[in-house]
DNA sequence: GCCGTTTTCGGCCCGACTGTTTTCAGTCG
């Protein structure tokens, strides 16, 4: 892909700059770059050849320039430059937590380190110390700093954080003096995987909330402490970060620590037009220094003539300039759903009944399910044989009307190499809801993947392609696929793509989901539960479909089981 | 380098913590 790859160079170009010391502002406008052109909607190519790259905000003349030599002659001429100067490998010290740009540099021009593994050859053989301004303990921090990123590459999935961020709030609500835990930062904006978990807490007496943090056993080791916040590398490999703040400015620490970043400068500078001076511990008038309270986040955006913007909606993609003109969507809720068309029993890979599955799903309020286990050639998984696939679409129906609750007999079919399905049209052809999905065949490449996922959406019978990129977070990576003509298949077939709740999973990537919400394409949010427990995913595939500013309208188990058939009938479902 | 509700020049967030410094620079979020 293009504009990833375009992102990437973006970041290396601003990470050497830093170290070169150029302009912060030019360097955080390459960084904003980056980030920009790895959320657009379409390919660098296509903007330019259609002149709408002019237009989208962040990228003005001279990173527009970089970008066209870039398609031209496949390299930034910004970074060329740079690279002659500094070798590419000095950026990655950067990524060492701990050396900053200003290390950085002084590793390359006295001691001529170029890499990571130099670094830490050069720490062993105890040059560091040696340096001036830098002593023993630098040492040792970046010694530690480079273990902790052998073992952490990158961010974690929600698999993991999320039990942490439980257990671990539940150890703070019982500190002394403590009123309120919430967990902020990217986990409270439901992001798909934390880079670490930032825990707020409002308590009287912050330093012995700070030393229950700092004596749970899921530490491995304090980072820092002081009477303010404490930073802690977790057992499990990730940071935690605990700050404490006074009740009453509770609100403006909670914004200010659930960020984005991007979100917070830019209300900040929406305070600064009204005269005001927005900061994590207050709003302020600016000229008389009068301090505007609040009790909740919602009293700060008022105060800024904002309506109130969903946690999931700060990233300053538009959120602010919505909410100052009343037109933030009405994002769909936890409630908004009454189907879950994507769960295992024990005909496959599942642990519990079809009757369990579905008395566990009415139970949390569903007016609908489907049955979907895999099929014949997941082997893995158990796969049904065709035999066996009857047999179970008789029991869901039989176990349909002894519970009076409408139950799919569905499949999750196998998209094999060749691009056709696991079962012939005619069993296919006798259950309600046939989602379709890759589980091998990974290391083809892009235009064979693709037109493997288009001849599936192009099949009649199809109705919603499942997990449709693959991605396994933090395990593996998505499968090359063109997500662009995929989801357009979608729409000119009238076939659905699901948003998988997996925590591993999450896929589609909420840029997609976003895709398919702008060309029509309905998106269909499924639990994908192998047990009873499972089908609480739900919630947590919500919360992360918020992110593509998703509607009830958009996604199609938000609608009445009828609604959500009826689909089918009145769109194009012809082959070609 | 980007941007425009006092603008085409002059802004662009800032406080906590650490280590090494004897008064502050570097890093982080």
């Amino acid at each position: 892909m293009d504009n990833l790859q375009l992102s990437w160079l973006l970041q290396e170009t601003a990470a050497l700059m830093e170290i070169k010391g150029e302009n912060p502002y030019k360097i955080r406008a390459y960084q904003n770059g980056a980030r920009t052109v790895a959320e657009l909607s379409s390919s660098v190519r296509t903007l330019i050849d259609n002149g709408e790259l002019a237009k989208v905000p962040g990228i003005g003349k001279g990173l527009r320039g970089q970008i066209e030599a870039y398609l031209q002659e496949g390299c930034l001429p910004e970074l060329e430059k740079l690279r002659t100067d500094i070798p590419a490998g000095v950026a990655s010290l950067l990524d060492v937590p701990g050396i900053g740009p200003k290390m950085a540099r002084q590793f390359y021009q006295e001691l001529g380190v170029t890499s990571v593994a130099e670094l830490e050859q050069a720490a062993q053989a105890r040059k560091i110390r040696q340096l001036r301004g830098l002593g023993g303990k630098t040492e040792m921090s970046i010694l530690r700093g480079i273990e902790r990123m052998k073992q952490r590459q990158g961010r974690t999935s929600l698999a993991i954080a999320r039990p942490l961020a439980e257990n671990i709030s539940s150890v703070l609500q019982s500190a002394p003096g403590v009123r309120r835990v919430v967990v902020a930062g990217s986990f409270r904006r439901c992001r798909d995987t934390v880079k670490d978990l930032d825990f707020l807490v409002a308590a009287d007496n912050g330093e012995r909330v700070i030393d229950v943090f700092a004596e749970m056993p899921l530490v491995q080791e304090v980072a820092g402490k002081g009477t303010k916040k404490a930073s802690a590398v977790l057992k499990a490999g990730l940071n935690a970060d605990l700050r404490i703040l006074p009740e009453e400015k509770f609100a403006f620490g909670l914004h200010y620590f659930t960020g984005s970043k991007d979100h917070n400068v830019h209300m900040r500078q929406i305070a600064e037009r009204q005269g005001l001076s927005l900061s994590e511990y207050g709003l302020t008038v600016s000229s008389t220094g009068e301090e505007l309270g609040a009790a909740s986040e919602e009293d700060l955006f008022e105060h800024l003539g904002l309506a109130y913007i969903p946690a999931e909606l700060r990233e300053d993609r538009g959120e602010i300039e919505a909410a100052a003109e009343n037109a933030l969507p009405e994002l769909i809720t936890l409630d908004d759903i009454q189907g879950d068309l994507h769960m295992h029993t024990s005909y496959s890979d599942g642990t519990n009944s079809i009757e369990e599955m579905a008395a566990a799903a009415k139970k949390r309020g569903l007016r609908y399910i489907a049955i979907c286990d895999h099929s014949k050639s997941l082997a893995v998984a158990n796969g049904m044989s065709a035999e066996l696939l009857r047999k179970q679409a008789a029991a869901v129906r039989s176990v349909s009307d002894k519970l009076g609750f409408p139950i799919l007999a569905g499949v999750e079919c196998d998209i094999l190499s060749d691009g056709s399905l696991d079962y012939d049209d005619a069993l296919l052809g006798d259950l309600e809801v046939v989602v379709a999905s890759i589980h091998s065949g990974f290391q083809q490449d892009e235009h064979q993947i693709t037109r493997r996922i288009i001849a599936a959406i192009k099949h009649p019978l199809t109705h919603i392609v499942a997990h449709p990129t693959g991605r396994m977070l933090g395990q593996r990576e998505a499968y090359p696929v063109d997500m662009d003509a995929v989801i357009d298949a979608a729409a000119h077939y009238g076939k659905m793509l699901e948003i998988n709740g997996t925590p591993e999973r999450l896929d589609l990537h909420e840029t997609y989901a976003a895709m398919c919400r702008e060309r029509d394409v309905p998106l269909v949010i499924n639990t994908d539960a192998h047990s009873v427990e499972q089908l609480d995913f739900m919630e947590g595939a919500v919360c992360y479909a918020r992110r593509a500013w998703l509607e009830p309208k958009h996604v199609a188990n938000t609608w009445s089981l009828a609604d959500f058939l009826a689909y089918f009938k009145t769109t194009d479902r012809s082959y070609r």
